[in-house]
DNA sequence: CCGGGCTGAGAGAGCGCTCTCACAGCAGAG
DNA sequence: CTCTGCTGTGAGAGCGCTCTCTCAGCCCGG
């Protein structure tokens, strides 16, 4: 076991226990037709050596590298703030990638030269399969990768038309549920905290609250935000100018809400008295928000292990479906 | 620039430029002693067929992979739930390999046979060197791969005796200043709610709060969490037990301190009227609480970069020191 | 005008593995 | 006893690249 520098090759092994080296390579890749003497004896060198098969080798002519890439496209702030959004689906593809014994590489798109260096990479197939974690805009770059052949899967269903499989989760199913809280409760005069237009996410609440909202006399008071607690905390601002009298909002992030309840504060408003609000995500830290914050949860981490799930399967030649959509539900706490 | 399934080779590319494969390998990898014409056309050649160099192939004869694991040897909860730590050393090591060009393989050996799998690939030398976050208690790997030559640094200054390089911040200065302040703002009874007393952070932060209530006439009193929200706010009910005058608390973690807040507030205590609260990390979140949360700040983003550089220098060849030890700084707000 | 030195290009070996193909050895059938 | 048909093992050819070594060609000095 003890080894200095000099690693060992099949060939070493081979020698140690009297075999060739394709016999080796055949107990190492587990083939069940070698003889079990031949099987310990080999087992045996290998032990004894402290043998680890050479990857590059093997992916130089498997053409496998057993490693996939992990794109995270989203601007250098978003995805590591106190946003535990991208963390989440890491850790949840982590845990998948892991059970099948594959590695993961993580890419950021935005540092300088970040596409291209992803693209490059890609296209290379340095990896088996690239994922790639909430798009913005329409990003050609998965579809040129799904067009050459390369195993692709992307969170969130894409913008535009798109043959590369995704996985999403009910957005609208998700806000329709928390408006129809806010209309079964009473608030008559309720606004909404939308996203960035330019993403799914964004898109899909705003169409959730808006079609759950059409079913009752309510107009919709919309503002708009970026997800950040800043954007939130304007936002609200905003719709109070718009409305003083509004008594409820849905917010379509927890940052977002978490902005919008101290802007509600500073400005007198008590919580839910005053104005109900429900946030979407549901992120550990909504649970300690004063008042804790009724919202929408989604299920990140699963969503990162069924992403990465879907890619194994692509890559081992299944068949997956177009679309995957997780479901959301209403957690409801004190603030609505 | 087409490709269609056959990626082109070195061999391609030479035939078409009408030269030899080495000439062809001198230009991609850029050696100096090519004639400007050749180079040009070889570079045509390669625009051409839209040929990248084969990273298995290639790492097989240089012994080079051009890519480093970052190992995050925590518990699965404490890695990604809302502490905001990993996210950020991940964000920073990835800063700086992508300007070094080198690939970031993310490893965990929280999941089933993760410690064994993190062992094997990289004792195997599947990628140029190892970053440790973290380690809790004495992790034996970082050594053991730092013997067997392999290019390692850890983030957080080892327990007991270590030969392997790391970089850390200033736990013990950080926490001087904070006591200092609450001592100059006249507080009598601070008392401290510690981190984990098996992590050197844990260790060093309540050894800063000793050491700079011992020049006073203060005595101390000691609780003890585990950097959670809710083993902080646990700490400061016993806190409160232990000494109900109590004036002040240093929390080694924002998030223990937040825990501390809400405790804080149940039993009607004011902040910082009543009790002066300090926290430590300086997360983003810490800005928004009620109130703004008075803290250490470590530059997270930088321990990731630095650590990262470090590692790239020991890589390279180049000597580097035994520990890097950033500063950390009071950032005084409005809860003490 | 010839030879030595230098520069730039090519030939070829080999990195460590997998996988096809050939074949040895043996069992069972004729 | 020979022939067929297995099963299990070995030989050997690459995978695509780098790098050393060799050599062709040129410049310049004697």
């Amino acid at each position: 076991m003890s080894e200095r520098g000099e690693r060992p090759t099949l060939e070493a092994v081979a020698r140690l226990a009297g075999v060739s080296r394709a016999t080796v390579s055949r107990v190492v890749n587990g083939s069940p037709k070698v003889a079990e003497p031949i099987r310990a004896a080999v087992r045996r060198a290998v032990e004894e050596l402290g043998y680890i098969p050479n990857a590059a080798a093997r992916s130089l002519v498997t053409q496998r590298t057993d490693s996939i890439a992990l794109v995270l496209p989203e601007s250098a702030s978003r995805v590591f703030s106190d946003d535990p959004f991208f963390p989440s689906i890491i850790h949840g593809v982590s845990q998948e990638l892991d059970a099948a014994d594959k590695q993961l590489v993580l890419m950021m798109t935005n540092t300088v030269g970040g596409y291209e260096r992803v693209e490059r990479y890609t296209t290379a197939r340095h990896v088996d399969g690239v994922l790639f974690a909430s798009t913005h805009g329409v990003d050609p770059l998965p579809g040129q990768l799904h067009r050459q052949g390369i195993p692709v899967v992307v969170s969130g269903r894409p913008l535009g038309r798109s043959a590369v499989p995704y996985v999403d989760v009910d957005h609208i199913g998700g806000v329709r549920k928390a408006v129809r809280h806010l209309l079964d409760t009473g608030r008559s005069r309720i606004a909404t905290i939308a996203g960035p237009q330019d993403m799914v996410a964004g898109i899909d609440r705003l169409d959730g609250y808006r079609a759950e909202l059409k079913g009752s006399d309510r107009r919709s008071i919309v503002a708009v935000g970026d997800f950040t607690r800043e954007s939130g905390a304007a936002a609200m601002r905003q719709l109070l100018e718009d409305d003083p009298l509004l008594d409820a909002v849905f917010v379509a992030s927890d940052l977002m809400a978490h902005g919008a309840i101290t802007t509600l504060r500073e400005l007198g408003r008590r919580i839910p008295e005053d104005v109900a609000v429900v946030g979407f995500d549901d992120f550990d830290i909504s649970r300690f928000t004063d008042p804790p914050l009724t919202t929408v949860r989604q299920p990140i981490l699963e969503l990162g292990r069924e992403l990465a799930r879907q890619l194994l399967r692509v890559i081992g030649g299944e068949e997956v479906p177009a679309s995957v959509v997780l479901p959301t539900e209403l957690v409801v706490r004190a603030s609505a």
